[in-house]
DNA sequence: GGCAACCTTCAGCGTTTCTTCAGCTTGAGT
DNA sequence: ACTCAAGCTGAAGAAACGCTGAAGGTTGCC
Protein backbone atom coordinates (compact mmCIF):
# COMPACT_ATOMS: atom_id res chain seq x y z
CA UNK A 1 0.00 0.00 0.00
CA UNK A 2 2.08 2.71 -1.27
CA UNK A 3 1.68 6.24 -3.08
CA UNK A 4 4.30 5.67 -5.73
CA UNK A 5 3.57 3.52 -7.31
CA UNK A 6 6.81 2.83 -8.67
CA UNK A 7 7.99 1.53 -5.69
CA UNK A 8 5.08 -0.43 -4.53
CA UNK A 9 5.31 -2.43 -7.30
CA UNK A 10 8.76 -2.96 -7.08
CA UNK A 11 8.43 -3.70 -3.00
CA UNK A 12 5.50 -6.19 -4.60
CA UNK A 13 7.42 -7.80 -7.51
CA UNK A 14 10.01 -8.10 -4.42
CA UNK A 15 8.47 -9.80 -2.06
CA UNK A 16 6.38 -12.12 -4.19
CA UNK A 17 9.56 -13.36 -4.96
CA UNK A 18 10.34 -14.44 -1.72
CA UNK A 19 7.31 -16.40 -1.46
CA UNK A 20 4.69 -13.71 -0.12
CA UNK A 21 1.22 -13.13 -1.21
CA UNK A 22 0.73 -8.98 -1.35
CA UNK A 23 -2.29 -6.83 -2.21
CA UNK A 24 -1.81 -3.55 -3.56
CA UNK A 25 -3.65 -0.63 -2.23
CA UNK A 26 -3.51 2.65 -4.60
CA UNK A 27 -4.85 4.83 -1.59
CA UNK A 28 -5.84 4.75 2.22
CA UNK A 29 -9.67 4.07 1.20
CA UNK A 30 -9.02 1.41 -0.84
CA UNK A 31 -5.98 0.32 1.79
CA UNK A 32 -9.10 0.06 4.40
CA UNK A 33 -11.56 -2.04 2.22
CA UNK A 34 -8.95 -4.29 1.27
CA UNK A 35 -8.37 -5.03 5.11
CA UNK A 36 -11.86 -5.36 5.77
CA UNK A 37 -12.34 -7.84 3.50
CA UNK A 38 -8.86 -9.79 3.78
CA UNK A 39 -6.16 -10.94 6.72
CA UNK A 40 -3.31 -10.36 6.16
CA UNK A 41 0.16 -11.17 8.16
CA UNK A 42 1.56 -7.75 7.84
CA UNK A 43 0.55 -4.56 6.36
CA UNK A 44 3.13 -2.39 4.62
CA UNK A 45 1.68 1.35 5.19
CA UNK A 46 3.56 4.12 3.42
CA UNK A 47 2.47 7.73 5.33
CA UNK A 48 1.64 9.64 2.95
CA UNK A 49 -1.23 7.91 1.12
CA UNK A 50 -3.85 9.67 -0.85
CA UNK A 51 -7.40 10.40 0.55
CA UNK A 52 -6.76 8.91 4.08
CA UNK A 53 -3.30 8.97 5.12
CA UNK A 54 -0.80 5.95 6.93
CA UNK A 55 -2.03 7.72 9.85
CA UNK A 56 -5.32 7.35 10.03
CA UNK A 57 -5.20 4.35 8.30
CA UNK A 58 -3.62 2.81 11.50
CA UNK A 59 -5.43 4.63 13.93
CA UNK A 60 -8.52 3.19 12.67
CA UNK A 61 -7.56 -0.43 12.17
CA UNK A 62 -6.28 -0.54 15.52
CA UNK A 63 -9.77 1.32 16.62
CA UNK A 64 -11.70 -1.38 14.61
CA UNK A 65 -9.89 -4.07 16.73
CA UNK A 66 -8.00 -5.24 13.55
CA UNK A 67 -4.14 -6.11 15.47
CA UNK A 68 -2.35 -6.79 12.16
CA UNK A 69 1.69 -6.04 12.48
CA UNK A 70 2.01 -2.53 10.72
CA UNK A 71 5.30 -1.49 9.36
CA UNK A 72 5.33 2.58 8.37
CA UNK A 73 6.75 4.08 5.79
CA UNK A 74 8.03 7.56 5.35
CA UNK A 75 10.26 9.79 2.94
CA UNK A 76 10.98 12.22 6.26
CA UNK A 77 13.44 11.73 8.85
CA UNK A 78 11.90 13.08 11.70
CA UNK A 79 11.55 11.63 15.23
CA UNK A 80 7.69 13.47 14.98
CA UNK A 81 7.06 10.71 12.77
CA UNK A 82 8.38 8.25 14.27
CA UNK A 83 6.73 9.46 17.56
CA UNK A 84 3.00 9.98 15.68
CA UNK A 85 3.56 6.52 14.11
CA UNK A 86 3.64 4.51 17.43
CA UNK A 87 1.02 6.87 18.25
CA UNK A 88 -1.40 5.63 16.12
CA UNK A 89 -0.67 1.51 16.65
CA UNK A 90 2.20 0.82 14.20
CA UNK A 91 4.47 -1.57 14.93
CA UNK A 92 7.69 -0.38 13.46
CA UNK A 93 8.85 2.34 11.10
CA UNK A 94 11.40 3.04 7.87
CA UNK A 95 13.15 5.49 6.38
CA UNK A 96 13.09 5.72 2.49
CA UNK A 97 15.34 5.61 1.16
CA UNK A 98 16.00 1.49 2.44
CA UNK A 99 16.85 -1.68 1.20
CA UNK A 100 15.16 -4.49 0.12
CA UNK A 101 16.84 -6.71 2.46
CA UNK A 102 16.46 -4.43 5.56
CA UNK A 103 12.35 -4.37 4.47
CA UNK A 104 12.46 -7.85 4.38
CA UNK A 105 14.18 -8.14 7.89
CA UNK A 106 12.18 -6.21 9.59
CA UNK A 107 8.95 -7.75 8.24
CA UNK A 108 10.69 -11.07 9.48
CA UNK A 109 10.54 -9.72 12.79
CA UNK A 110 7.29 -8.35 12.48
CA UNK A 111 5.58 -11.48 11.90
CA UNK A 112 7.31 -13.39 13.71
CA UNK A 113 6.96 -12.18 16.89
CA UNK A 114 2.93 -11.80 14.91
CA UNK A 115 -0.27 -11.09 16.61
CA UNK A 116 0.69 -13.21 19.64
CA UNK A 117 1.92 -10.81 21.96
CA UNK A 118 -1.19 -8.57 20.25
CA UNK A 119 -3.66 -9.30 22.89
CA UNK A 120 -2.61 -7.41 26.04
CA UNK A 121 -5.57 -8.99 27.44
CA UNK A 122 -4.90 -9.32 31.20
CA UNK A 123 -6.53 -12.27 32.54
CA UNK A 124 -7.09 -13.76 35.88
CA UNK A 125 -9.44 -16.27 36.48
CA UNK A 126 -12.58 -15.67 34.47
CA UNK A 127 -11.64 -11.87 34.82
CA UNK A 128 -10.15 -10.01 31.92
CA UNK A 129 -9.04 -6.87 31.26
CA UNK A 130 -8.38 -4.85 28.26
CA UNK A 131 -6.27 -1.67 28.27
CA UNK A 132 -6.86 -1.16 24.74
CA UNK A 133 -10.33 -1.13 24.74
CA UNK A 134 -10.70 0.34 28.53
CA UNK A 135 -12.53 -2.43 28.92
CA UNK A 136 -13.05 -4.98 31.93
CA UNK A 137 -14.97 -7.96 32.09
CA UNK A 138 -16.30 -10.93 34.64
CA UNK A 139 -16.78 -13.67 32.67
CA UNK A 140 -19.08 -12.43 29.94
CA UNK A 141 -20.57 -9.43 32.19
CA UNK A 142 -19.22 -5.64 31.81
CA UNK A 143 -17.94 -3.91 34.81
CA UNK A 144 -17.99 -0.07 34.33
CA UNK A 145 -14.77 1.05 36.00
CA UNK A 146 -14.05 5.01 36.51
CA UNK A 147 -10.56 5.82 35.28
CA UNK A 148 -9.00 5.52 38.84
CA UNK A 149 -10.02 2.73 38.98
CA UNK A 150 -9.09 1.20 36.10
CA UNK A 151 -5.77 2.12 36.75
CA UNK A 152 -5.15 0.40 40.19
CA UNK A 153 -6.92 -2.84 38.68
CA UNK A 154 -4.35 -2.89 35.71
CA UNK A 155 -1.69 -2.14 37.77
CA UNK A 156 -2.50 -4.92 39.92
CA UNK A 157 -3.36 -7.27 37.08
CA UNK A 158 -0.20 -6.47 34.79
CA UNK A 159 1.76 -7.68 38.65
CA UNK A 160 -0.62 -10.44 39.28
CA UNK A 161 0.86 -12.74 42.36
CA UNK A 162 3.38 -9.72 43.42
CA UNK A 163 2.16 -7.69 46.00
CA UNK A 164 1.68 -3.87 45.51
CA UNK A 165 2.12 -1.82 48.09
CA UNK A 166 -0.17 1.17 48.58
CA UNK A 167 2.35 3.38 48.09
CA UNK A 168 2.95 2.09 44.90
CA UNK A 169 -0.39 2.38 43.57
CA UNK A 170 -0.44 5.96 45.15
CA UNK A 171 2.70 7.05 43.13
CA UNK A 172 1.53 5.10 40.04
CA UNK A 173 -1.97 6.18 39.96
CA UNK A 174 -1.63 9.71 41.10
CA UNK A 175 1.02 12.84 40.28
CA UNK A 176 4.16 12.39 41.72
CA UNK A 177 4.62 13.30 45.10
CA UNK A 178 0.75 13.46 46.13
CA UNK A 179 1.06 14.63 49.62
CA UNK A 180 -2.92 13.31 50.26
CA UNK A 181 -3.87 10.25 52.81
CA UNK A 182 -2.82 6.94 51.68
CA UNK A 183 -6.51 5.98 52.24
CA UNK A 184 -7.71 7.65 49.14
CA UNK A 185 -6.34 3.82 47.60
CA UNK A 186 -8.05 2.18 50.51
CA UNK A 187 -11.41 4.04 49.04
CA UNK A 188 -10.46 3.18 45.30
CA UNK A 189 -9.39 -0.52 46.44
CA UNK A 190 -12.88 -0.58 47.77
CA UNK A 191 -14.96 0.31 45.63
CA UNK A 192 -12.59 -2.33 42.92
CA UNK A 193 -13.05 -4.93 44.74
CA UNK A 194 -16.67 -4.48 45.60
CA UNK A 195 -17.42 -4.37 41.21
CA UNK A 196 -14.96 -7.66 40.85
CA UNK A 197 -14.82 -9.61 43.27
CA UNK A 198 -17.89 -8.57 46.43
CA UNK A 199 -20.66 -8.71 43.32
CA UNK A 200 -19.39 -11.86 42.04
CA UNK A 201 -19.12 -13.44 45.42
CA UNK A 202 -15.05 -13.50 44.20
CA UNK A 203 -11.59 -13.15 46.09
CA UNK A 204 -8.83 -12.46 43.79
CA UNK A 205 -8.20 -9.11 45.73
CA UNK A 206 -5.92 -10.08 48.72
CA UNK A 207 -5.25 -7.49 50.96
CA UNK A 208 -1.59 -8.41 53.22
CA UNK A 209 -2.01 -6.32 56.59
CA UNK A 210 0.80 -3.58 56.96
CA UNK A 211 2.31 -4.62 52.84
CA UNK A 212 -0.18 -4.40 50.11
CA UNK A 213 -2.12 -5.91 48.34
CA UNK A 214 -2.54 -8.87 45.34
CA UNK A 215 -4.13 -9.97 42.70
CA UNK A 216 -4.08 -13.67 42.19
CA UNK A 217 -6.39 -16.78 41.03
CA UNK A 218 -8.98 -17.13 43.90
CA UNK A 219 -7.65 -20.65 45.55
CA UNK A 220 -11.03 -20.36 47.64
CA UNK A 221 -12.96 -21.60 44.36
CA UNK A 222 -11.44 -24.98 44.89
CA UNK A 223 -11.96 -25.31 48.62
CA UNK A 224 -15.24 -24.21 48.77
CA UNK A 225 -17.07 -23.95 45.52
CA UNK A 226 -20.19 -21.53 46.08
CA UNK B 1 13.14 8.05 30.83
CA UNK B 2 13.31 10.47 27.84
CA UNK B 3 13.79 14.56 27.11
CA UNK B 4 11.88 14.33 24.07
CA UNK B 5 8.36 14.29 25.65
CA UNK B 6 6.77 12.99 22.33
CA UNK B 7 9.41 10.20 21.50
CA UNK B 8 9.32 9.11 25.17
CA UNK B 9 5.50 8.99 25.34
CA UNK B 10 5.27 7.38 22.44
CA UNK B 11 8.34 4.59 23.53
CA UNK B 12 6.10 4.59 26.34
CA UNK B 13 2.91 3.89 24.99
CA UNK B 14 4.34 1.21 22.40
CA UNK B 15 5.87 -0.92 25.11
CA UNK B 16 2.49 -0.40 26.88
CA UNK B 17 0.97 -1.64 24.32
CA UNK B 18 3.06 -5.03 24.40
CA UNK B 19 1.96 -5.68 27.96
CA UNK B 20 4.91 -3.88 29.83
CA UNK B 21 4.61 -1.31 33.09
CA UNK B 22 6.26 1.41 32.19
CA UNK B 23 7.10 5.15 34.37
CA UNK B 24 8.28 8.31 32.58
CA UNK B 25 10.53 10.86 34.17
CA UNK B 26 11.09 14.17 32.90
CA UNK B 27 14.21 14.51 34.33
CA UNK B 28 17.51 12.79 35.59
CA UNK B 29 16.19 14.20 39.52
CA UNK B 30 13.24 12.28 38.53
CA UNK B 31 14.43 9.83 37.17
CA UNK B 32 16.69 8.87 40.12
CA UNK B 33 13.55 9.83 42.46
CA UNK B 34 11.36 7.36 40.93
CA UNK B 35 14.41 4.35 40.74
CA UNK B 36 14.80 5.33 44.38
CA UNK B 37 11.05 4.46 45.17
CA UNK B 38 10.13 1.64 42.83
CA UNK B 39 12.54 -1.37 41.14
CA UNK B 40 12.15 -2.26 37.30
CA UNK B 41 13.07 -4.70 35.03
CA UNK B 42 15.34 -2.12 32.72
CA UNK B 43 15.91 1.09 32.28
CA UNK B 44 15.53 3.27 29.32
CA UNK B 45 18.09 6.35 29.59
CA UNK B 46 18.12 9.17 27.13
CA UNK B 47 21.78 11.02 27.37
CA UNK B 48 20.56 14.36 27.30
CA UNK B 49 18.31 14.85 30.04
CA UNK B 50 17.60 17.62 31.84
CA UNK B 51 19.12 18.65 35.38
CA UNK B 52 21.24 15.56 35.56
CA UNK B 53 22.52 13.87 32.61
CA UNK B 54 21.92 9.59 31.44
CA UNK B 55 25.03 9.11 32.21
CA UNK B 56 25.24 10.70 35.66
CA UNK B 57 22.02 8.93 36.01
CA UNK B 58 23.84 5.57 35.28
CA UNK B 59 26.83 6.15 37.07
CA UNK B 60 24.52 7.01 40.12
CA UNK B 61 22.10 4.20 39.76
CA UNK B 62 25.54 1.79 40.03
CA UNK B 63 27.29 3.49 43.02
CA UNK B 64 24.14 2.89 44.92
CA UNK B 65 23.90 -0.69 43.81
CA UNK B 66 21.20 -0.72 41.66
CA UNK B 67 22.08 -3.54 38.97
CA UNK B 68 19.13 -2.90 36.99
CA UNK B 69 19.69 -3.17 33.28
CA UNK B 70 20.17 0.17 31.22
CA UNK B 71 19.30 0.85 27.65
CA UNK B 72 21.40 4.30 26.69
CA UNK B 73 19.79 6.07 23.95
CA UNK B 74 21.65 9.22 22.15
CA UNK B 75 21.02 11.01 19.48
CA UNK B 76 24.89 11.61 18.42
CA UNK B 77 26.66 8.38 16.39
CA UNK B 78 29.87 9.09 18.59
CA UNK B 79 31.68 6.16 19.20
CA UNK B 80 33.06 8.42 22.07
CA UNK B 81 29.35 8.17 23.58
CA UNK B 82 29.32 4.53 23.26
CA UNK B 83 32.62 4.18 25.21
CA UNK B 84 31.01 6.66 28.14
CA UNK B 85 27.93 5.09 28.20
CA UNK B 86 29.26 1.33 28.95
CA UNK B 87 31.98 3.13 30.93
CA UNK B 88 29.21 4.12 33.40
CA UNK B 89 27.52 1.01 33.70
CA UNK B 90 25.36 0.73 31.02
CA UNK B 91 24.21 -2.11 29.81
CA UNK B 92 23.85 -1.59 26.02
CA UNK B 93 23.23 1.58 23.46
CA UNK B 94 21.17 2.60 20.84
CA UNK B 95 21.65 5.39 18.92
CA UNK B 96 18.53 7.57 17.59
CA UNK B 97 16.84 6.67 15.20
CA UNK B 98 16.03 3.60 15.84
CA UNK B 99 13.10 1.20 14.93
CA UNK B 100 11.00 0.18 17.68
CA UNK B 101 11.35 -3.03 16.79
CA UNK B 102 15.09 -2.83 17.54
CA UNK B 103 14.17 -1.01 20.55
CA UNK B 104 12.09 -3.73 21.64
CA UNK B 105 14.78 -6.62 20.90
CA UNK B 106 17.00 -5.34 22.53
CA UNK B 107 14.76 -4.47 25.48
CA UNK B 108 13.82 -8.41 25.36
CA UNK B 109 17.90 -9.28 25.34
CA UNK B 110 18.57 -7.57 28.47
CA UNK B 111 16.26 -8.33 30.46
CA UNK B 112 16.67 -12.09 29.55
CA UNK B 113 20.02 -12.34 31.02
CA UNK B 114 18.24 -9.93 34.07
CA UNK B 115 20.56 -10.08 36.79
CA UNK B 116 17.75 -9.44 38.75
CA UNK B 117 17.98 -11.84 42.07
CA UNK B 118 14.62 -13.26 40.72
CA UNK B 119 13.93 -16.39 43.12
CA UNK B 120 14.41 -15.68 46.44
CA UNK B 121 12.16 -18.75 48.24
CA UNK B 122 14.03 -19.33 51.57
CA UNK B 123 13.77 -22.64 52.43
CA UNK B 124 14.62 -25.11 55.72
CA UNK B 125 13.58 -28.48 54.98
CA UNK B 126 9.73 -28.05 54.00
CA UNK B 127 9.34 -25.07 55.31
CA UNK B 128 9.15 -22.09 52.73
CA UNK B 129 9.21 -18.63 53.18
CA UNK B 130 8.29 -16.47 49.79
CA UNK B 131 9.05 -13.03 50.97
CA UNK B 132 7.96 -11.87 47.12
CA UNK B 133 4.65 -13.45 47.74
CA UNK B 134 4.70 -12.69 51.15
CA UNK B 135 3.94 -16.26 51.91
CA UNK B 136 4.81 -19.26 54.40
CA UNK B 137 4.25 -22.74 53.88
CA UNK B 138 5.15 -25.70 55.85
CA UNK B 139 4.77 -28.83 52.87
CA UNK B 140 1.80 -27.74 51.25
CA UNK B 141 0.03 -25.94 53.90
CA UNK B 142 -0.08 -21.95 54.05
CA UNK B 143 0.85 -20.44 57.20
CA UNK B 144 -0.51 -16.93 58.11
CA UNK B 145 2.15 -14.87 59.52
CA UNK B 146 1.50 -11.53 61.38
CA UNK B 147 3.95 -8.62 59.36
CA UNK B 148 6.34 -9.04 62.41
CA UNK B 149 5.84 -12.53 62.78
CA UNK B 150 6.94 -12.79 59.12
CA UNK B 151 10.19 -10.53 59.92
CA UNK B 152 11.82 -12.68 62.67
CA UNK B 153 10.92 -15.97 60.83
CA UNK B 154 12.56 -14.53 57.07
CA UNK B 155 15.43 -12.91 59.47
CA UNK B 156 16.10 -16.52 60.72
CA UNK B 157 15.67 -18.54 57.54
CA UNK B 158 17.83 -15.57 55.89
CA UNK B 159 20.76 -17.05 58.18
CA UNK B 160 20.23 -20.57 58.06
CA UNK B 161 22.15 -22.39 60.96
CA UNK B 162 23.64 -19.09 62.09
CA UNK B 163 23.23 -18.22 65.53
CA UNK B 164 20.62 -14.99 65.82
CA UNK B 165 20.80 -13.26 69.14
CA UNK B 166 17.59 -11.70 70.51
CA UNK B 167 19.66 -8.35 70.32
CA UNK B 168 19.89 -8.61 66.85
CA UNK B 169 16.13 -9.66 65.70
CA UNK B 170 15.46 -7.06 67.95
CA UNK B 171 17.04 -3.77 66.52
CA UNK B 172 16.31 -5.65 63.05
CA UNK B 173 12.59 -6.07 63.18
CA UNK B 174 11.66 -2.91 65.59
CA UNK B 175 12.30 0.39 65.53
CA UNK B 176 16.49 1.86 66.20
CA UNK B 177 16.71 2.19 69.83
CA UNK B 178 13.28 0.74 70.62
CA UNK B 179 13.50 0.88 74.63
CA UNK B 180 11.21 -1.64 75.33
CA UNK B 181 12.37 -5.28 76.90
CA UNK B 182 13.88 -8.15 74.75
CA UNK B 183 11.16 -10.01 76.15
CA UNK B 184 8.91 -9.06 73.23
CA UNK B 185 11.34 -10.91 70.77
CA UNK B 186 10.27 -13.91 73.43
CA UNK B 187 6.75 -13.07 72.41
CA UNK B 188 7.36 -13.36 69.09
CA UNK B 189 9.07 -16.10 68.38
CA UNK B 190 6.76 -18.32 70.68
CA UNK B 191 4.47 -17.44 68.24
CA UNK B 192 6.18 -18.03 65.47
CA UNK B 193 7.53 -21.61 66.29
CA UNK B 194 4.01 -22.39 67.44
CA UNK B 195 2.71 -21.67 63.62
CA UNK B 196 5.86 -23.35 61.89
CA UNK B 197 6.63 -26.11 64.70
CA UNK B 198 4.76 -26.82 67.06
CA UNK B 199 1.86 -27.21 65.11
CA UNK B 200 3.54 -29.63 62.80
CA UNK B 201 5.57 -31.34 65.43
CA UNK B 202 8.59 -30.24 63.71
CA UNK B 203 11.74 -28.90 65.63
CA UNK B 204 13.81 -26.27 63.07
CA UNK B 205 13.90 -23.15 65.25
CA UNK B 206 16.20 -24.14 68.31
CA UNK B 207 17.07 -21.79 71.51
CA UNK B 208 20.14 -21.38 72.66
CA UNK B 209 20.18 -20.30 76.04
CA UNK B 210 22.03 -16.77 76.67
CA UNK B 211 23.46 -16.97 72.57
CA UNK B 212 19.77 -16.96 71.15
CA UNK B 213 17.96 -18.52 68.29
CA UNK B 214 18.48 -20.48 65.15
CA UNK B 215 16.91 -22.43 62.32
CA UNK B 216 18.47 -25.43 60.86
CA UNK B 217 17.18 -28.78 59.18
CA UNK B 218 15.49 -30.70 61.82
CA UNK B 219 18.04 -33.31 63.20
CA UNK B 220 15.34 -34.41 65.60
CA UNK B 221 13.66 -36.13 62.34
CA UNK B 222 15.79 -39.06 61.74
CA UNK B 223 16.50 -39.40 65.69
CA UNK B 224 12.98 -39.49 66.40
CA UNK B 225 10.58 -39.79 63.32
CA UNK B 226 7.32 -39.50 65.09
C1' DG C 1 -26.26 27.41 34.45
C1' DG C 2 -27.39 22.94 35.69
C1' DC C 3 -26.45 18.17 35.78
C1' DA C 4 -23.91 14.01 36.21
C1' DA C 5 -19.85 11.55 36.90
C1' DC C 6 -15.93 11.37 39.29
C1' DC C 7 -12.49 12.57 42.79
C1' DT C 8 -11.13 13.43 47.49
C1' DT C 9 -11.62 13.94 52.36
C1' DC C 10 -13.28 12.56 56.70
C1' DA C 11 -14.89 10.05 60.55
C1' DG C 12 -16.57 5.91 62.71
C1' DC C 13 -16.25 1.12 63.14
C1' DG C 14 -14.54 -3.63 63.44
C1' DT C 15 -10.59 -6.32 63.23
C1' DT C 16 -5.89 -7.51 63.63
C1' DT C 17 -1.64 -6.79 65.55
C1' DC C 18 1.44 -5.02 69.07
C1' DT C 19 3.09 -4.71 73.63
C1' DT C 20 3.15 -5.52 78.43
C1' DC C 21 2.92 -8.31 82.36
C1' DA C 22 2.76 -12.04 85.43
C1' DG C 23 3.13 -16.65 86.36
C1' DC C 24 5.13 -20.84 84.83
C1' DT C 25 8.78 -24.00 82.84
C1' DT C 26 13.38 -25.25 81.69
C1' DG C 27 18.17 -26.02 82.19
C1' DA C 28 22.94 -25.04 83.86
C1' DG C 29 25.77 -24.97 87.76
C1' DT C 30 26.63 -26.29 92.33
C1' DA D 1 18.30 -32.30 94.11
C1' DC D 2 18.22 -27.31 94.78
C1' DT D 3 18.65 -22.60 93.15
C1' DC D 4 18.19 -19.11 90.21
C1' DA D 5 18.53 -16.87 85.91
C1' DA D 6 16.78 -17.43 81.28
C1' DG D 7 13.19 -18.42 78.55
C1' DC D 8 8.17 -19.49 77.49
C1' DT D 9 3.42 -18.35 77.02
C1' DG D 10 -1.56 -16.99 77.88
C1' DA D 11 -4.24 -13.05 78.70
C1' DA D 12 -5.59 -8.41 78.15
C1' DG D 13 -5.48 -3.60 77.17
C1' DA D 14 -3.68 -0.39 73.74
C1' DA D 15 -2.58 0.90 69.30
C1' DA D 16 -2.55 0.48 64.47
C1' DC D 17 -4.64 -0.78 60.28
C1' DG D 18 -7.97 -1.17 56.86
C1' DC D 19 -12.90 -0.76 55.30
C1' DT D 20 -16.73 1.86 54.13
C1' DG D 21 -20.64 5.25 53.83
C1' DA D 22 -21.39 9.95 53.41
C1' DA D 23 -20.52 14.56 52.17
C1' DG D 24 -18.37 18.28 49.69
C1' DG D 25 -15.62 19.65 45.68
C1' DT D 26 -14.18 19.52 40.93
C1' DT D 27 -14.63 18.75 36.15
C1' DG D 28 -16.70 18.37 31.82
C1' DC D 29 -20.87 18.01 29.10
C1' DC D 30 -25.56 19.39 27.62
Amino acid sequence: MEDEPRLAVSIRRGLVRDGSVVELAGDGEQALWILGEQSFDAIILDIMLPKVDGFEVCRRLRAGGDWTPILMLTAKDADDDLAHALDTGADDYLTKPFSFVVLTARLRALTRRGPVERPTVLTVDDLVLDPAMHRCQRGSVDIALTPKEFVILEHLMRHEDRIVSKAELLSHAWDFAYDGDANIVEVYLSAVRRKVDTTFRRHNIRTIRGVGYQIHTDTHLKAHPS
